[in-house]
RNA sequence: GGGCGAGUAGCUCAGUUGGUUAGAGCGCCUGCCUUACACGCAGGAUGUCGGGGGUUCGAGUCCCUCCUCGCUCACCA
């Protein structure tokens, strides 16, 4: 594809695989996606640069179709910036994904050596896994390439790189500095699997069938004649080892009688006291509950408001432990067992001492680790933490005031829910793979200094100090990606300065909370101002039956061989196309050719256009458009140049405003824009159904001649083609660039590649555009009438045109109806004795197909009579809404104005209707 | 349980401030290998716009209600 050969000895069918792994090569060497921060390296650029941060994927990951949705969207968004005369960057990187690549590490060395982490200690598995990354990390930005992404490599950034570890030492520092960072001691989330804290977010609900026992505790005093006991109602009895109380609502009618008693733990027999506390609520269960501070977090609460004892009774992998504090907790015939299994336990020890009252199936909420499901435990222990309500506080304002914008708008409500009830977040993860906690410790002072450079010493005793051995939570680091990859904390780094805030997120829905919201409170809390102006969150990936495509689930598709088999073009084209806003795609796994022939056939589509053009229109130079006087314009080429402007226009509304004008966006525009599957319909209708069906067709004839029309004819459709190729480029960049390059030359190629080439713009067109709707109209209705009798496709037939009043219209254009339709056109004055078929033309005009022998007048007047009963009965509704003077006095003037014109037309086309329903079927 | 959203042709979805004859792609039916393209061309069929009620001159569009699905959050054990 290097080589420019004759596009006729090109082959019918458009093969992508080649071409695109040559033209991105190309593109990659011209250096066309490297944006320059210092000016502008085109003209006619805009002042503003554009700019995307790409979600980084994890670096261990490897391409999904939910990647190739999402850089699809961004590429669109990216190439269309680029084409707009923006300096456009799109930044590229990799996530280290903290737990993800840990547990894929852990899992390579088990089945290599059979060892664990600790078999080869901190630093040793840290090696290895730095070892492992840059071995496979980075493979899917290099699969990216092969979906056209048009990122700047050379400022391809990792969350764990030096640069970056850099800005998240002093992200963490700064706000240690505030006291938004601080160190805590309460419950939080554990995974006993990944032997790690998680936050809130890490730790997801899901709704499952368990049971709630209701669990006698009697009253340590023998109680009264109708109370012996209290019974609580649980979830989880193996955590009655660890109880310290029990508690009642303090306005409980039935049960404040017995605060300040106490009561005996099953199993355990131990006396704890029943408090009260508001906390409880009197109208679930039995309006009693047990007390477990280290096992559960509002029970922790409810134990600092009462000073109770905190004993652990659950060790870091869920198994039943002796908290030490002597008092006897635990029975030895649990010590060690797995926290399910002392359910079990627990529940069987309960029922033989006859305290176990009754057992209900209950529906709740359970917790499991995002990253390996197993059910997370409540856990007492020291972690850090962010103070989040001061940072959420402008996030907030940030969508309220419009300088960002959410898309689809549905998702501001959403964001907005989550941050007004934002609790803080737990940062310290107890892993090895990720930033280290830039706290060390003196332990003869007392004191922790969180620092930006390492501590050897203490600062204050100069003794030796220790660092703190937890990681932070990957999220630490992506939340600080859009001004980190530019540069951050480096005050005087050019691209900060050039390139934040940047332009548009585009992500899935997913990390909403993990990401987004947490990019929107850094970007403000760090740099000044919000990251962003826009967020687009887009549909998911779907299979036929609506689940999302997941490699465990087996449900997915290798983009890469979508790639392969379609090409890129296709792939981008099939997911754009069904991308409506807040649509998920749907795609058949079990079906490529059927999920993705759409996009190939379009590409093939223009590809054959292209084919026909270049063996048309030949390789020596055309003529500029501008330099083509309006009179020299057939009506075709007017019309095909005013499709052009309305797909131009339609294109521009459907991406909609890439930007806020003055930093907010009004109302009208958080709705605007970013409609991609209208953007790829309109640009698709223009060129099949416009330029292909029509234009295409109806040049044929002109081509054949030498002379100044020819040149109009070739001047025209190369512009049409032109200015169709790079509206569609940032769909399909590929095939379009491949034809683009093939253009003749002239005033239409004026760059090296269409990927930089300007974006269309509207142009003046002459009124008589509109005369060629009388051309389809008439093309259309021979066509229908050929079908309706069945004449065989070679035939040509008579067409006589009893013209109206636009008789030179058709005298003109009797050419182009005639070869479309298979007829021979005339224009007659009027009616002749022959006996025809009838058709009647929305202007007014009639067409006579003289068919001795194959018509049939019965049936001419059937349909007629059908067409007119029809008409007629849109007629009387609308005389009758015209005649309502409610409608008339309260619909607008132009509604009503339009009403009576379209009354006027159809009245006329009734009344010829029926004139020739008379003469033709008597009556 | 709280918040949000969706239900339009067999399937996937458009339908922008209410404006009258509700659209597209795929699929389906009929006829065509018409020299750019059969990955194509031409023609065609298909909708009680989830049910019910209301507001309005006018409702797929606004309001109420019910049904069904989805997303999201969640400290009633």
């Amino acid at each position: 594809m290097t080589q420019k050969e004759p596009l006729e000895e090109l082959p019918a069918q458009y093969n992508p695989a080649e071409t695109e792994r040559e033209l991105y090569k190309r593109w990659e060497a011209a250096g066309i996606f490297t944006a320059n921060r210092s000016e502008s390296s085109r003209s006619g650029g805009s002042d503003t640069p554009f700019v995307i941060v790409m979600p980084p994927p994890n670096v261990t990951a490897v391409l999904h179709m939910g990647h190739g949705l999402n850089n699809a969207v961004q590429d669109v968004i990216t190439r269309w910036r680029r084409m707009s005369g923006d300096e456009t960057l799109w930044v590229p990187g990799t996530d280290h994904a903290g737990i993800a690549t840990q547990n894929v590490v852990e899992k390579l060395i088990a089945r290599e050596t059979g060892q664990t982490r600790f078999d080869l200690g901190r630093e040793a598995f840290v090696a290895r896994t730095t070892e492992f990354v840059e071995e496979t990390g980075g493979a899917i930005l290099q699969q990216l390439r092969a979906i056209g992404a048009s990122c700047d490599w050379t400022r391809t950034a990792y969350t764990l790189s030096p640069e970056l570890s850099h800005a998240v030492r002093e992200a963490f520092v700064r706000l240690h500095e505030k006291k938004l960072i601080y160190r805590g001691h309460r419950v939080i989330h554990w995974c006993p699997r990944c032997l790690t804290s998680l936050s809130d977010e890490e730790s997801e609900h899901s709704e499952s069938t368990g049971k709630l026992y209701y669990v006698d505790y009697l009253l340590a005093d023998g109680g009264t004649a109708d109370r012996k006991a209290i019974t609580v109602a649980t979830t989880r009895p193996e955590t009655i080892l660890a109880d310290v109380a029990i508690a009642v609502h303090p306005d409980d009618e039935r049960n404040r009688r017995f605060v300040g008693l106490e009561v005996t733990l099953p199993v355990t027999g131990l006396r704890v006291p029943i408090i009260a506390d508001e906390y409880v609520d009197p109208e679930f269960g039995t309006g009693a509950l047990k007390i477990t501070p280290a096992h559960d977090a509002n029970d922790f609460e409810v134990g600092k408001r009462h000073k109770l004892a905190m004993p652990v009774v659950i060790d870091a992998e869920g198994r039943i432990q002796d908290p030490g504090d002597g008092a006897g907790r635990v029975p030895q015939s649990l010590l060690g067992l797995d926290r399910f299994e002392a359910r079990e336990k627990m529940v069987e020890m309960i029922r033989a001492e006859g305290r176990m009252l009754k057992i209900d199936s209950h529906q709740h909420g359970v917790r499991h680790c995002y990253r390996c499901d197993t059910v997370v435990e409540p856990r007492l222990s020291d972690q850090w933490f962010i103070r989040m309500q001061p940072l959420a506080a402008p996030a907030l304002a940030a969508v309220r005031d419009r300088k960002i914008r959410v898309m689809p708008e549905r998702w501001e409500a959403v964001y907005i829910n989550w941050l007004e009830g934002i609790r803080d977040w737990n940062i310290s993860r107890q892993l090895w793979w990720g930033h280290r906690i830039p706290v060390w410790y003196c332990d003869p002072c007392k004191k922790e200094f969180a620092s930006r450079e390492d501590l050897t010493a203490c600062p204050d005793c100069k003794g030796s100090v220790r660092q703190d051995p937890d990681v932070l939570d990957t999220w630490f680091s992506s939340w600080l990606w859009p001004f980190s990859t530019l540069g951050w904390p480096n005050e005087k780094s050019a691209d900060l300065k050039a390139f934040y805030p940047t332009d548009d997120l585009i992500t899935a829905p997913e990390i909403l909370f993990f990401w987004v919201a947490r990019m929107i409170m850094a970007g403000i809390e760090f740099m000044g101002e919000p990251p962003f102006h826009t967020v687009y969150l887009h549909g998911t990936v779907r299979d036929t039956n609506h689940v999302k495509m997941s490699k465990s689930l087996g449900n997915g598709i290798d983009p890469l061989d979508v790639v392969k088999l379609y090409g890129a073009d296709a792939l981008r084209f099939t997911a754009i196309s069904g991308l409506g806003m807040g649509a998920d795609v749907i795609l058949d796994p079990a079906d490529l050719e059927k999920s993705f022939a759409p996009g190939r056939n379009f590409a093939t589509k223009l590809w054959n256009i292209g084919r026909f053009l270049l063996s048309r229109v030949g390789d020596s130079p055309v003529r500029e458009i501008s330099t083509i006087g309006s009179d020299e314009l057939t009506r075709a080429d007017a019309w095909i140049l005013s499709r052009l402007n309305i797909a131009i226009e339609e294109c521009d509304r459907a991406l909609g405003p890439a930007r806020p004008r003055d930093g907010t966006w009004t109302e009208e525009e958080t709705r605007s824009g970013l409609r991609l599957s209208e953007y790829a319909e309109s640009a698709r209708r223009l060129v099949w159904n416009e330029l292909a069906d029509w234009y295409l067709e109806s040049l044929k004839g002109r081509l054949q001649e030498e002379g100044d029309d020819r040149e109009v004819a070739r001047a025209v459709l190369v512009h049409a083609f032109d200015t169709a190729l790079r509206l569609l480029h940032p769909i399909v960049p590929f095939v379009t660039e491949a034809l683009w390059q093939r253009l003749p030359p002239g005033k239409a190629r004026d760059m090296e590649f269409i990927a930089v080439s300007r974006w269309p713009k509207a142009m003046e067109v002459p009124a008589r555009a509109a005369e060629f709707e009388n051309v389809r109209n008439a093309v259309v209705a021979l066509r229908q009438l050929r079908a309706d009798y069945a004449i065989p496709p070679g035939k040509i037939i008579a067409a006589n045109v009893v013209a109206k009043d636009s008789a030179a219209v058709y005298e003109q254009e009797a050419s182009i109806i005639g070869r479309l339709s298979g007829t021979t056109v005339a224009v007659v004055d009027g009616p002749t004795s022959e006996t025809s078929a009838h058709i009647l033309l929305p202007d007014g005009s009639e067409i006579l197909v003289p068919l001795a022998g194959v018509v049939d007048i019965v049936r001419e007047c059937e349909k007629l009579r059908t067409e007119l009963s029809q008409l007629d009965k849109q007629l009387t509704a609308l005389t009758t809404r015209l005649g309502n003077e409610n409608f008339t006095a309260r619909a607008p003037a132009s509604v009503v104005q339009a009403e009576r014109e379209k009354h006027a037309e159809w009245s006329a086309r009734k009344a010829q209707m029926e004139e020739k329903v008379r003469s033709l079927c008597g009556s």
